[in-house]
DNA sequence: AACCCGGGGGG
DNA sequence: CCCCCAGGGTT
């Protein structure tokens, strides 16, 4: 088939995409890469894929590590579920496969955060395995080539291009294959730009032919975003401030944080202190304002969030339920969001 | 099927 | 400001 072929050949002449997890053979080396490289580009993933090798060279090491260490080194990458997943699949092969990472699709599909992208990146570059992937990459490749309007974020869309792929895998050359189409996604057909001129398929490329190129892939949701508030008090007690861990499947899971008070709108601080939400959790507390942090803005995918740091220093031991005392030279040893990060990170506000 | 989840880079 | 990124889990 020409397009097998000739991004087979493209290949082989072209290629020099260089990453530490490409060509190699370790499962556990090629899952924790396509781990971190979900959501995320090969730049932003590579040092702290290097600092997880580093730091757990075997799936035994990763599995045996406590979980605040492995949610620290996670700390900035973002989609923190996936640290929380990773761990878990870590300890599931330790225990259900013995250590030995499991070696079919449906086996390796079956782990922890690991879904039909995962697994067939897996099951093809360390065993070979006639399994497509299908990535963003692949699916604006095959958009663009075949001239398909199918949105690529329906469950149709899903279907037709994994079919498609799947028939265009060659037999034998999973792995080699799997890896073209994705640098050439990622260096040749780029969301913008892409490099037409130069393009070994474009001579049967129907949206080139059609003028559809940056049309295509099509995406039907429309991303909403949500404005948020948050209001973080950082309540000192004799060099100890109060941080708890989130909970639940809302933005952040299992990371720490100080008090927190959200509101829908933006308030001034004033108006935070009288604040029934304010007044319930600092009734019994004795505090003086030692600070104001500047507003801190987020954007994120799917929300902005504002924040502003009220740093309050407590004259007698406060009683604050479902938050611990921790020293803050002791801080570093918990995984904070980025926002937090940035304030405990900016010594020129002269806070601690 | 719809919705949720971070952070960074480029135009 | 927008979009995209080697996607997956939950409801």
């Amino acid at each position: 088939m020409f397009f097998t072929t000739q991004l087979l050949e493209w290949n082989h002449q072209h290629n020099s995409r260089t990453m530490p997890w490409k060509g190699i053979k370790d499962p556990y080396r090629i899952w924790l890469s396509e781990i971190i490289l979900q959501q995320t580009r090969v730049e932003q993933g590579q040092p702290y894929y290097e600092r997880f090798i580093t730091t757990y060279p075997t799936i035994q090491d990763l599995a045996a590590a406590p979980d605040e260490a492995v949610f620290r080194l996670w700390q900035g990458l973002g989609y923190y579920a996936r640290c929380k997943n990773m761990l878990a699949a870590a300890r599931q092969v330790v225990q259900s496969y013995q250590g030995r990472f499991p070696d079919t699709y449906e086996a390796i599909q079956s782990l922890k955060g690991v879904g039909p992208y995962t697994a067939a990146a897996i099951a093809s570059f360390a065993f070979n395995s006639h399994h497509a992937v299908l990535d963003g990459n692949v699916f604006r490749v095959l958009s663009r080539y075949f001239g398909i309007d199918t949105p690529v974020d329906s469950t149709a869309g899903k279907k037709e291009f994994a079919a498609l792929a799947q028939e265009l895998l060659p037999a034998g050359q999973s792995a080699v294959y799997n890896q073209s189409i994705m640098d050439f996604g990622a260096s040749i057909c780029k969301p913008q730009q892409p490099l037409c001129p130069q393009c070994p398929l474009s001579k049967k490329c129907v949206a080139l032919r059609q003028q559809i190129v940056a049309l295509l892939p099509v995406k039907s949701k429309k991303l909403v975003i949500k404005k948020r508030y948050f209001y973080y008090i950082v309540l000192d007690y004799k060099g100890q401030v109060f941080i708890r861990k989130r909970t639940g499947n809302d933005i952040w899971q299992n990371l720490h944080e100080f008090i927190l008070l959200e509101t829908p709108s933006p308030i001034t601080v004033q108006e935070l202190q009288a604040s029934s939400g304010f007044k319930a959790l600092l009734q019994d507390v004795f505090y003086t304002v030692q600070g104001i942090s500047p507003a801190f803005k987020q954007q994120l995918t799917h929300q902005t969030i504002h924040s502003q740091f009220l740093l309050l220093s407590a004259a007698k031991k406060p009683a604050i339920t479902n938050y611990m005392a921790v020293p803050i030279n002791r801080l570093n040893n918990y995984a904070f969001p980025k926002t937090i990060t940035d304030f405990l990170e900016n010594k020129s506000l002269g806070l601690f």
